[in-house]
DNA sequence: GCACCTCGAGTTCC
DNA sequence: CTCGAGGTGC
């Protein structure tokens, strides 16, 4: 009897669907590829015939429905969690050793599986069906891929029931999606065929394949699943450990990766770990690494969580890839504060993940302990997974007649001498003023985002800008217009033989300089901080500035103070404090920050010096200040208490210097000092600027914030602002932010994809806020 | 004088 | 991210 077409179709469906199943679940192809394309065309066909034959699950919606124009967001009814990091195997000891502590279990079970490099991303089922995709985003919110993922064959558009006790109603899956490198491979040789771009990496790959914005474009691109976690579940009752549950998984069809297992306490971890590694790169896809999750999820509960990540798992993590490329040569770059650094070049080399050229060697003993010279062979890798490094050369591969690198004598941009101070590791171009690269490397970091923030003021640009003579400091960027920077760039094209599309299409595009001088524009109004941070005097960060301009409140003030009074900062000493005055001795360096305020720059947050100047603003601190041999800051308070000013001080005779108390080579050394006119003038000026900071501090103290004194550190990406952002308001309430955990870190604000750093304040029992908690707190502060 | 924090500076790739 | 070195507390 023939098919009516409804049957027909519901068949193919069940044929095509089986297919599917076989081939990615199971793993064991059932029919030929042409064989299963034909059963598709034939459904379309039917469907096309009769469209209420379509079906929400039918195979056919896989090859991608119309652009969707954007992803919607999606909120995980369950956040989707991340997962710390072991690279060592005393670190999955230490992980052991922590869950057999608080769980009691001498032998903790642990299913074990490989660490996909791809994208994670939720399925969510409703009946069985598939209703909605996303991906992990930051953790709680995600963006909808659901047309996207239609299209990937291994995931299952409806759920199996294999044992007819029916499928449940709410079915969240978490896996990842991933590239196969066949299929990576085959991608790029067609795409380098076709002129497409190819893809850096697998990895890379998959999210661009998932963030397209025609489905159909994701339908060609050779994707695959994995499943490894629950989300939501509702009507169906909860395996009692994480392995049934991915057997749970795999019954209702979806894809679980057939390297999963049981592992038993430490040994039985770092047994899989090694057998996964021997056989990774037989793999056919990429994994960086191992998972382990506590079996039970009884324990699991019992164990928690720290911040976003579970206590009760860990990803351990294969060490960075390495691989062996060749140098070419050996160059040097010249940096704003004229450190010359050597770098390599190498041949083009894949490691984890993209293609490596370049690396820093640091300075010249770096070079001498690994010994690279130009044509050897060397091992590189990422540090951190993330910057290039040379790891050793491979001494059997050295070509003959090499020799060891030695640093050029004169700067490669201006012929200056190059210079290394003794007891100094990096060696610096003398020509200052005069060099090029380090005025060039000096206005970059004016512009730079941190500093005065001027958008689109690049480093070619730049480079044109001081070769063709328009600007020598930083103030002449102030005079540009839209013209000279049209003009910069047409010549800087002309010389380097680029011609940008917009030339060739006898068009010159001016709406980039406009936007450029308009953000110079905006440029000049800065805060103190900046302003002085953007001047890149040596040893003056972002940390030191802000500092400074904090005390002092007022540019005019920190022009004209002498070095000593900068050491009333916390964190300035010596060598910070000399550096500053050093800087603000020189007669062009006051001309430029002359020539900027005339060119219109404006310090927008100017306030009086901060009440915690008081204390210090003293005699007996300026004289312990000054560095006076033989002075300690007891002879200098006896010195403060014996004479009432410095004019006083500098009329004694020597020997009033002991009747106020201090040993003889004491008072022989302060009058010696003193002796020295530019000295007495030094202390006199200094003096003077007390008087003056005295005078204009504000009355009262200084308002107590509820943070201060507390020392906090921001890791992770948080959701609802930026990592700035947070600073600036823990900032505001007296808190002192910096980069790295230490046991004096008061608490740790850990967002989403926190590493190290929370593991880390882990370890030292550092007290761990997530974003919640944070936002509770500034709430409260309000 | 030493140990321990921090900060500054230079850096790679997409 | 890493290295070197400045600042500070013990």
């Amino acid at each position: 009897m023939p098919q009516t077409a409804p049957q027909r179709a519901a068949e193919l469906r069940r044929l095509i669907d089986d297919a599917n199943h076989r081939y990615h679940v199971l793993d064991e192809p059932a029919i030929p590829d042409a064989e299963y394309d034909r059963l598709l065309r034939e459904l379309a066909a039917l469907e096309a015939a009769d469209p209420s034959l379509l079906t929400p699950d039918s195979p056919t919606l896989r090859v991608g429905d119309a652009p969707s124009g954007k992803f919607a967001a999606v909120q995980h009814a369950v956040p989707m969690l991340s997962l710390g990091n072991a690279f060592s195997d005393e670190e999955v000891a230490e992980f052991v050793a922590r869950i057999v502590r608080e769980t009691g279990e001498d032998a903790p079970v642990f299913s074990v599986e490989p660490k996909f490099d791809g994208l994670a991303i939720s399925l969510r089922y409703e009946d069985g069906l598939f209703v909605r995709g996303a991906t992990r985003g930051d953790g709680a919110t995600g963006e909808d891929v659901t047309a996207n993922l239609r299209t990937v064959k291994a995931i299952p558009l409806r759920l199996r029931d294999p044992d007819g006790a029916g499928v449940p109603a709410v079915l969240e899956v978490r896996g990842e999606v991933y590239m196969p490198r066949a299929g990576f491979e085959a991608y790029n040789a067609w795409a380098l065929a076709h002129g497409a771009k190819p893809m850096a990496n697998p990895r890379n790959g998959a999210a661009g394949s998932l963030r397209q914005l025609d489905p159909a474009v994701t339908a060609k691109r050779p994707l695959a699943f994995f499943a490894y976690s629950l989300g939501e579940v509702v009507g169906a009752r909860l395996p009692a450990t994480h392995s049934e549950a991915l057997a749970w998984l795999r019954s209702l069809g979806l894809p679980v990766s057939p390297l999963v297992e049981c592992a038993t306490g430490l040994d039985g971890v770092l047994d899989y770990y090694r057998r996964i590694g021997a056989a990774r790169d037989a793999l056919p896809y990429d994994i960086d690494g191992v998972v382990y999750k506590l079996d039970s999820h009884e324990l699991q509960a019992d164990l928690g969580f720290v911040s976003r990540a579970p206590r009760w798992a860990i990803a351990h993590k294969f060490p960075a890839q390495e691989e062996a490329t060749v140098v070419e040569s050996i160059e040097v770059n010249v940096g704003r504060t004229g450190a010359v650094t050597p770098w390599v070049l190498m041949q083009p080399v894949h490691v984890g993940g993209v293609t490596v050229t370049r690396a820093t060697l640091h300075n010249a003993d770096q070079v001498a302990r690994l010994d690279v010279r130009v044509g050897d062979s060397v091992i590189v890798r990422r540090a951190g997974d993330v910057i290039p490094e040379v790891v050793r050369v491979i001494p059997e591969r050295r070509p003959e007649g090499t020799t060891p690198w030695r640093m050029p004598e004169r700067c490669p941009a201006c012929g200056s001498e190059i210079v290394r101070e003794a007891g100094e590791v990096v060696a610096r171009c003398s020509g200052e003023l005069v060099c090029p690269a380090q005025r060039v490397q000096g206005l970059f970091h004016f512009a730079s985002r941190r500093a005065m923030d001027i958008e689109g003021l690049g480093e070619r640009l730049i480079q044109a800008l001081v070769d063709f003579g328009q600007v020598q400091s930083i103030a002449d960027l102030y005079r540009l217009g839209v013209d000279d920077f049209v003009e910069m760039k047409r010549r800087a094209d002309e010389r380097d033989g680029t011609t940008p599309e917009t030339v060739k299409a006898g068009k010159v595009a001016t709406k980039w300089a406009e936007n450029l001088v308009a953000a110079i524009e905006r440029s000049r109004e800065a805060t103190l901080e900046r302003f002085l941070f953007a001047l890149g005097i040596e040893h003056v960060g972002e940390s030191t500035a802000k500092a400074l301009a904090a005390w002092f409140g007022d540019l005019d003030r920190i022009r004209r103070a002498p070095w000593p009074l900068f050491k009333r900062v916390p964190d300035i000493g010596d060598e910070v404090a000399r550096a500053l005055g050093h800087f603000l001795d020189q007669p062009g360096n006051q001309a430029v920050i002359d020539a900027l305020l005339a060119a219109g720059v404006r310090i927008t947050d100017a306030h009086p010096p901060s009440p915690k100047l008081r204390e210090g603003l003293t005699l007996a601190q300026l004289l312990a200040d000054l560095g006076i041999p033989k002075l300690t800051p007891l002879r200098a308070k006896q010195l403060a208490d014996a004479f009432p000013d410095a004019a006083t001080l500098l009329d004694q005779e020597p020997h009033n210097f002991v009747i106020a108390g201090l040993p003889d080579e004491a008072a022989a050394s302060i009058a010696g000092w003193l002796s020295d006119d530019a000295n007495a003038r030094l202390l006199l000026a200094a003096a003077t600027m007390q008087a003056e900071l005295l005078a204009a501090l504000p009355e009262g103290e200084a308002a107590a914030g509820p943070l201060d004194g507390v020392t906090v550190v921001i890791t992770g990406t948080l959701e609802s602002m930026g990592r700035d952002e947070a600073k600036a308001k823990l900032e505001a309430l007296g808190a002192k932010v910096s980069g790295s955990v230490s046991k004096k870190t008061g608490f740790l604000v850990a967002g989403a994809e926190a590493g190290s750093k929370l593991a880390k304040a882990t370890e030292l029992g550092i007290e761990v806020w997530d974003e919640a908690r944070l936002l509770a707190f500034l709430e409260a502060q309000s």
